[in-house]
Parts: C-alpha cells; sequence; structure tokens
DNA sequence: GAACTTTCTCCACTGAGTGGACAAAGACGT
DNA sequence: ACGTCTTTGTCCACTCAGTGGAGAAAGTTC
C-alpha cells in the first residue's frame, strides 16, 4: 500500500481529523454539532477528506427516529509508530489513526550505546511490528528520548545519560529510514501527551506529569499545549536541590532530587540496606537476584519489609518536598506520578500527598488532584503517535 | 469628551490598533508591511477605525523619495489608568494609548484597612490626576493587588496579606465608580507585562519577573502571555520552603522563602542586628529613623556595612537558590529581578546569580540573563495600561 | 398511510479578501 | 522646466469561503 502524504488544507479540515481521532467514527451531524460551521460547508470540507483518502466513508449508523446517517472515520489503514526511548529499555508500538495500540513490544536496551546501534535495534523492533502484519509501513512516527531536546529540529541537546546522542540528527535520520515524518521529544513529555489523551489529564489544561524511572523528570502542560523551556530543558527538575548539602551527585552539586530519589538511587540505597543487614528481605532478593532494582523494593515494601517501606517514604518525601515548591509556582490542576517506580504505587503516592499537602498553600492545593498515572508503560508510545498526529493533522 | 466606547470589529482591527499602541503614528505602507493583508484591505480597515474615532488621521509624513505617507495614529485623547496597589503603598498613573506615562502619583497606604477605604484614596488620586487637567475620564483602568485574583471575574481569592479583600468584587466596583472597563490581575503580574511592554523583557517569550516587596512574587510569562494557573496562584513563590527546619512563618511553615527575605524579613533581621550591636551603622539609622526599613540597609551597605552586606548577601542566596529551581523547571529566557528591594541594587542581584548558576544545570542557565527590572516603580502602572488595552485592544 | 424527525444536498446570496491598474505626490537628473 | 523613477494610496472587478433556507431522502411512531 502506498502511504498517505496529504495533509489538511486549512484548519476546518485539521479539527475534523482531530475530531474523527479523539471521539472515533462520527456521522456529518454529529461533527456539526462539535465544529461550529454551518451543514453545507462541512459537508463541502468531508467530502474534500474523504478525496484525500484521509478519510472513508465506515457504513450507516443505526438511526435516532429519523433518515440514518452515513459516518465517516480516518482511514483504518493509516499506522503511526510510537517510540518510547528509556535509560534501560525501548518501547515501540503500532497505532491506527484514532490511537488505538494495535501492538507493542518491549525491549532491554542501553541508551549509553549511542543511537546507532539504538536506531538499528529500534527499526529491527518496527520491522517486526511490521512482520506480524499489523502494518504495511508507517505514516508518521513520534519518538521519545531521555534528555532535552531542541523541538523544532528534533535533535537532543547535552543530554546528560546519553552524552553519545548530543547533537545526533535524531529526526532526520529516522525518517530517513523509516520513510515517513518524524517527531522528536523528551520522553516526559511524550508521558504528558499520553495521559493527556488517553488517561488521566484528559480534561484538564494546565497539569504537571512527574516522571520517575532511572532519573526523575516532569512534563508542563500549560493551555493544553506541553511547554518545553527556551532550550526544550523545561521540566527538568532532577537537579534541583532536595536535601542540603545532601548527597553528592554526578551533575556536581549535592543534594539534588535525583540523588536522593530516582530508580537508580532506591536501588543503591537498597542495596546498601542489605548489605548492612538493615533488612533481611532485601539481603535475601539482593542474594537471589545478584542485584537490587526498584520493583525488589517495592516487593519488599509489599511483603511487609519497614526498610524497604522507609526507603520509599523518605524517597516520597524528598519528592514532594520538590513538587511542593512547583506546585506553589506552577499551580497546576493536576498532578500525575509516572514512571516506572509507580509500581512502589500508594506507598509511595501518599507520601509525596502528605509532603505536597503539608507545604503549598491552600488556594494552590485546594482542589489538587495527585495521581498516579493510568496508562502505565504504553503513556510514552500513545504520546509518541499524538505528538506525530498533531503534527500530521494540522494545516500542512 | 465623551470616552470612547468602540472597539476593533475584528482580529485586524485588533492587530492594527496593538501595532499602533506599540510604535506609535504609522502610515498605512508601514502598517501593510507587519501585517500580512492586501493594501486594499487595509485600506478597508484602517478607514473603519478612523470611523470609530479609536485612530485619528497625524498629517503627513516626511518623503522618502516618493509621495508622502499619511499617517495615522491611535486617538491622543484617550486615556488609561494603571493602578499599583501594594502593601504599603499605592501607584496610579495616567497613560495615553500609546501608554506614555503622562502622570503619576505614589501614595502611602495600607491594605489592610479593606477594600473600602483603599478604593477611596485610589479614587481621590484618580481625581487629582484628572483635575490636573490630564485627563477629562478614563477610557479603561488595569488594578494589581498584592494577592491572588481569580482573573476572569476580577476578584481576590483568599489573599494572605489582605484578609478584608477575599471575594470583594473588585472589578466590578472600580468600573462602577469609574465608568470605564476595568481589569484586575496580580501585581507581580502586571510588573511582568509591564516589562514585557516597556521594559527589559520586550523581546523575550518566555520569562519570569520576582518581585521582591513587602513579600515575594512571581510573575510567568509564557508564549508571551501572562500565565496565572488553575486557581489565578502561580507565581506564589513565597511559601516555596528555601531552608529546611528555618525560621517560622505566618502561613504555619517553617522555612519559607517570605521568612527569610523580602522587604518586612530584611527589615526584621536588620533591626534584630543593630539591637545586637552588630552593626553600629544600621543601630544609628534605627535611632534616627525610630525603626528600619530595607532602604535603610541598602543604605547602610553603600556605607559599606558588613552586616548590612551580609544580611543582603544571605537574603540573595535564599532567593537565587529557589530561583535555581524554578530556572531548572521552567527553562526560562530571562529572569528579571524587580521590586522595593531593587533599591539593594547590585550586591543582591551578583548573590543571586552566583546561586542559580551554581545549582542549576548549563543547558538552563547557559544563555540566561537575570538582570534587574527597567522600569522600578512604574512597571506596576505600566502594566496596568497594558492590561486594560490588551482587553479593549482585542475584538468584542 | 399520515405526521413527524433526522440527515443530507443543492443553490442562490453575502461579504471578506486579492491583485492589478491607475492616480497622486514627491525626488532627482539633465 | 521637464521627463523619469519611486513611493503611497485608491478604485474596481473578480475569487472564493461560508451562510442559510428550501427541499429531498430515509426513517420512526401512531
Amino acid at each position: 500500500m502506498r502511504r498517505m502524504t496529504a495533509r489538511p488544507a486549512n484548519t476546518h479540515q485539521a479539527r475534523l481529523l482531530q475530531l474523527l481521532r479523539d471521539s472515533g467514527p462520527n456521522s456529518r451531524a454529529q461533527l456539526g454539532d462539535q465544529v461550529d460551521l454551518s451543514r453545507s460547508k462541512l459537508a463541502v470540507e468531508v467530502d474534500r477528506l474523504l478525496e484525500t483518502g484521509l478519510v472513508v466513508a465506515d457504513g450507516l449508523a443505526a438511526s435516532r427516529g429519523g433518515r440514518r446517517s452515513h459516518n465517516v472515520r480516518l482511514n483504518p489503514e493509516l499506522r503511526f509508530l510510537g517510540v518510547d526511548i528509556g535509560a534501560t529499555s525501548v518501547d515501540v508500538a503500532v497505532t491506527n489513526a484514532e490511537l488505538e495500540i494495535l501492538g507493542h513490544i518491549n525491549q532491554p536496551m542501553d541508551v549509553r550505546e549511542g543511537p546507532v546501534a539504538v536506531f538499528e535495534q529500534v527499526l529491527s523492533m518496527a520491522a517486526k511490528l511490521r512482520a506480524s502484519g499489523l502494518a504495511e509501513g508507517f505514516d508518521g512516527a513520534g519518538i521519545g528520548v531521555p534528555g532535552p531536546v531542541r523541538f523544532p529540529e528534533g535533535v537532543p541537546v547535552a543530554p546528560p545519560i546519553m552524552p553519545g546522542w548530543d547533537g545526533f540528527p535524531v529526526r532526520e535520520a529516522l525518517s530517513q529510514e523509516l520513510g515517513c515524518p518524524v517527531m522528536v521529544d523528551n520522553d516526559v513529555n511524550l508521558m504528558a501527551l499520553g495521559e493527556q489523551h488517553a488517561g488521566v489529564a484528559r480534561t484538564v489544561h494546565d497539569f504537571l506529569v512527574v516522571k520517575i524511572g532511572t532519573g526523575i523528570g516532569c512534563g508542563i502542560v500549560v493551555g493544553g499545549e506541553v511547554y518545553r523551556g527556551t532550550t526544550g530543558s523545561a521540566g527538568d527538575i532532577g537537579h534541583i536541590q532536595a536535601v542540603p548539602d545532601g548527597r553528592p551527585c554526578a551533575c556536581g552539586n549535592r543534594g539534588c532530587l535525583e540523588a536522593h530519589f530516582s530508580g537508580a538511587a532506591l536501588a543503591r540505597d537498597a542495596t546498601e540496606a542489605a548489605q548492612q543487614g538493615r533488612s533481611a528481605e532485601l539481603a535475601g532478593r539482593l542474594e537471589a537476584n545478584g542485584g537490587l532494582s526498584a520493583a525488589d523494593v517495592a516487593a519488599a515494601a509489599a511483603a511487609g519489609d519497614a526498610t524497604a517501606l522507609d526507603l520509599i517514604r523518605e524517597g516520597g518525601r524528598s519528592t514532594g518536598q520538590v513538587i511542593a515548591g512547583l506546585v506553589s509556582f506552577f499551580n497546576p490542576g493536576l498532578v500525575v506520578i509516572g514512571g516506572g517506580v509507580t509500581g512502589l504505587g500508594h506507598n509511595l503516592l501518599a507520601a509525596i500527598r502528605t509532603q505536597v499537602y503539608r507545604q503549598s498553600l491552600p488556594l494552590a492545593t485546594g482542589n489538587l488532584p495527585i495521581v498516579l498515572g493510568e496508562l502505565g508503560p504504553t503513556a510514552g508510545v500513545i504520546g509518541g503517535a499524538r505528538l506525530i498526529s498533531d503534527h500530521l493533522f494540522s494545516p500542512a
């Protein structure tokens, strides 16, 4: 199949495509209710979209007491690729134009091996999905990388945990390989887009997404749009000071949030506790697995281990301390906690909540939900698909 | 003179009015260069604006090698009122439609006396300006108050330092009294608008304005627009924890930034130092004035007093500590320091800069200017005029 | 089968916006 | 003084997006 290359010709068409993406098949009448255009004009634009092939007829809907409506929907053969590159693993997924996941693969990986090796892996994962019959090709791809990105060009800039990627033309390279438009963004921003599109943040306009994985980052959404900052490093909260004169951090300072709580820090602290004999539970797991991860701490806490619980509580306190400041400053309508450590679940959430509600002013926290992300590991790939569809479903 | 009531009929007219406001008298040709409309259409819209009286002819400009242009400008009789209500004083100013200050009065005042008393004072100040022949009436007014505001309604919400104002319909009441449209906002947001319009932030799209006066607040500008948060309390950074287990704060917590550094805190610390005999300079001033203010500390520091200098440096360090976190999070293109304590000048600025540059990541601070505001005490009133003109110069 | 609903199409009309021709007004060289 | 060039502004015919009403098509309900 030849891939779609058409783009909406005007804002009306863009709006219609986005409506069809977000609410599935619709009749002309239903579209008209949401789009503030005369029925005549709307019919014209829908017909033009049908001509481009982006939209196809979808049969007759059931009657609601009158003439049955002719539904239209986004072309079901459109395929987007969502790629979420983490520090230690990659997620690749295929979606249709309505951003439903048709297939999803996760593989371990190390970003530090550099862009060439990682892309080889990503491309082979994409090929596998294609080979399984889910897609004959891709109409667009959205990629998330664990570091700051100069968004318009799709190029990582000075990424701390992936030094080899600095300045690598991710967007251009992947667009070449995949033969379709590509957008690149920070992984946390993709997660925010994902939760906004299909998760807990569907109705909020200003919110924060705190992703606690190997590192810690924050996605910022202002007025429904991801805010990326002047140099693309907005949300880089891992190196905000959480503990004065605290632990030394790789960045050269002391007491950075990331040095005190993150997947990596938690594993380190748990190992330390096990070795010092402060927890039999953790020591057993260390013995068994030859190492400890955040998941081990979660399991130990679930098994009632006090030390593990303490580690989580202490981490939640540090995180909550920083988030409290951000809440005072940003006054969001929602805070979403996500990332690898969401396995720590409600113990973590409770610790964060306590700290934030205690430290921020009532006006900012009065009606502020602090919740776990809904999408788990799929938030990033859905966000990727959303990112590229936002791009393709806007006037050229 | 009957006040102007016309509003632009469409976005083109709004755009033209804003252009004329920001760059003064212009010929049709010059306007055409900036507005992406055909000369014909532009002429039509300009003619309509002339009919409304918002815009008037302004004679012929000098020739530039061809036919001389007929300039047009905003009606020079338009008058805006800018009001900046602080904790301890009020600024009221009259501007023309180009937001040039024609007259400016500052008077001491205490917000805690409540809205009724304060408005009486504001109205009498406005009357004084009118009586001096600067205005026959006002076409709009922009008011800043030192606390959070529910912006669409123009009503203060839960303002900590002005409890009597909670829920008072400032916008409606003043609109009634002045007989013109009124917009109300947080004083720090007005300052941000002022610096954006006529100060240091003219070319930046994403920036922060930190106002250090009796309290501490922060104005946030995203994509050229003031960001106010979900409940209007965005930028309320005075109660972010700057010093763990630090000084007790009126809000009930400990170590809040405002408890450690602000006009009030500085005066308190200076008085303490004077009484403990740590500074002869400050003790002398305490004796002479019967009390100490931030200005006294500034003067003492300028006279070489080490204790005063230490107080400023320590305050700058706390402030810088908090700002560093905000810079990491928000990645602004500029940070402006303003408010009453700008009298502390470069000693304060240096301390803040040191702390921010040390604590934030290079990518966020690499090209980040941290500067003092340019407009001083006029920032707020210019911002007020800007606020209402933005409102009036947009389609009804 | 009549009356009512809902969906969709057709068509004449409005009005925003364009671009080119041309007029007005000045600068400059000869 | 006069023609040429440049810049500014006006006029006008034309295009095209968008509207709203009439009415056809296709159902449901009683």
